[in-house]
DNA sequence: GCATTATCCTACTAAATTAATAGGGTAAGT
DNA sequence: ACTTACCCTATTAATTTAGTAGGATAATGC
């Protein structure tokens, strides 16, 4: 299932897409037309600035803004900071690899198997689509 | 992420399809072949038998068996049963649908439609994949 | 019919994760 | 100075997940 954090933070920075010029929004402002608690989508936000993908501005006129345009911004990347690894075991994660303990052979397990083909499908559709299109529709 | 509930599910279900003839195993066997504790497996087992998946027989030479071939037995009945909705937010869910209730119109959200697709997607891995599949690797 | 075997079933608990909340600190603008 | 709005840490509440405990029930074999 999809945090609230994915959800909040992907409907934020659609918001910011759809803005005509890319002065900066206010917090509040996004919080209320996107129905997110004030507080949970400052934290969100925030780590979207730390990871590159938005820009800010302390004091009166200042808010968060999109580090580049739209179209540039891969949803991969967005997943990964918000969601963490798009593989649903950590064993076929490209970016969060981890072993399983249970597992004493890789290649002959069924569940790594068939979530590599998960994995391949879910990376294809985000691989293929940008904020862009997100604020596109 | 896939819980742990449906990982063993799968790898015990994968077991009773890889057996030679479709005499019962008991739970005892599988979990120690696969590594999984005995009495979480037992209630996966159980909750496979209660929604057609496995029948079971009791006392000594009893224990679980598929109730259909392996291939007649699609990937979709056994995540549904045992990871529950398929697709990352129920507002796309075609099984376990759910209105969400900070989304004014699903058609016009953004998340809704990038999770339509990577549901579709993750659709056709699981509706061309039969426990069958998994046996054979 | 009695002992053994193995599933059946309910309830409980511990740990981890998620979703938020609180509250003050810091910088920018007027 | 004063206001605005982000910055940052810590705490808490709710939910989910993973696993445990303990006995009830049914089938088999002697």
């Amino acid at each position: 299932m999809l945090s609230k954090k994915t959800k909040y933070g992907i409907k934020a920075l659609t918001f910011l897409g759809r803005q005509e010029d890319n002065t900066p929004v206010a917090i509040a402002s996004i919080s209320k037309s996107e129905n997110i608690s004030l507080k949970f989508l400052e934290s969100i936000l925030l780590t979207l600035r730390k990871n590159g993908i938005l820009g800010s501005k302390k004091g009166k006129g200042g808010g968060y803004y999109l580090l580049k345009s739209p179209s540039e911004i891969p949803m991969t990347a967005i997943m990964r900071i918000l969601e963490g690894p798009i593989s649903m075991v950590p064993c076929v994660s490209l970016n969060f690899y981890e072993k399983c303990d249970d597992c004493p052979d890789e290649n002959a397990c069924a569940v790594h198997n068939l979530m590599m083909q998960v994995r391949d499908n879910t990376l294809d559709v985000f691989r293929n689509t940008s904020l862009a299109d997100l604020c596109n529709c």
